[in-house]
DNA sequence: ACCATTTGGTTGATGTGTCATCCAACTTAG
DNA sequence: CTAAGTTGGATGACACATCAACCAAATGGT
């Protein structure tokens, strides 16, 4: 029972307030350009592009580790995307219970034509925003975040 | 028709790609962590907080303007909270189409409770990974990133 | 007074993320 | 060989976000 919680001071509130803001509109905006011009979720896009930057072809553990998702997650994602079409599965000869997911050629034309729409909006809105040095800073700021939340319990 | 589209240069991709990384996993580490230990999503916390922090009775436009929401957003969330008891609504006398929206004593004390802890995770996880130097730095840029949005359009 | 527009807010459909649970197939200790 | 444990993956329930459409009350111009 901690009697008088440690607020956060004016700085590190400010710094907190910031980034949140900062990230919410960027990745609302972002998505929305997203959605809006190519017909695909950010979902579709991060996974058709991993998917295919790595051959097309992976075994649905392999993909799931690679975007850093949930099997869960990946698995809903998976079932939405073959029902439109843009991947598909197929059976692992080697394991039993194992899958292939595909990129169909309705997907690989869909992430070709995506992925330098995607580009420019993230150039445009956050490349833009910044000199060279900042954004290594941040980069700096960012693997240090991560590396504290690797170490960090839950 | 771009015929040859100007990708990232390798500094750019990494910040970009390190930024992304680590506003995922820190958001999705700290919303668990919110709703693990007070029964509340991210979204009953912001909307409870900005409420009781200006009296606990509000407008419904503005607390969605507050908290910087759509509209629907707000009336499904607000909705689902009624539900839940952790707030209320109430007709608005000035005029016939709005209402107010109210902080229940079941939701202030849902707040108050989860505030601290709140606070808690959000020091562990993110500013302890931080020098205070690197927190100002992050915020001027996050605010530079905020600004340059404005400026965009769409 | 009247019509057009704006504003405040709701609603329903659809897509997405999480959690818990489940099950079949593989692996390994004994 | 068998039982126990682990891994690959699916599923259903639920909370959440977005979009488009809608409606009624307020406002403003004529």
């Amino acid at each position: 029972m901690n009697a008088t919680p440690r607020w956060l001071n004016p700085e590190q509130q400010a710094a907190w307030d910031g980034f949140i803001r900062m990230q919410e509109k960027l990745i609302g905006r972002l998505s929305r350009r997203v959605q809006a011009d190519s017909r695909m979720s950010p979902a579709d896009y991060i996974v058709l592009a991993k998917l295919t930057e790595a051959g097309g072809r992976m075994r649905f553990m392999d993909l799931t580790k690679l975007v850093e998702w949930e099997k869960s997650r990946m698995s809903h994602q998976v079932a939405r995307m073959a029902k439109r079409g843009l991947v598909a599965k197929e059976e692992c000869p080697d394991d039993g219970r194992g899958s292939f997911i595909v990129a169909t050629p309705a997907g690989r034309e869909a992430i070709e034509e995506a992925a330098p729409v995607h580009v420019e909006h993230v150039r445009r809105l956050f490349i833009d925003a910044l000199t060279q040095e900042e954004l290594d800073t941040l980069a700096r700021i960012s693997n240090r975040v991560l590396a504290h939340l690797e170490k960090q319990p839950d």
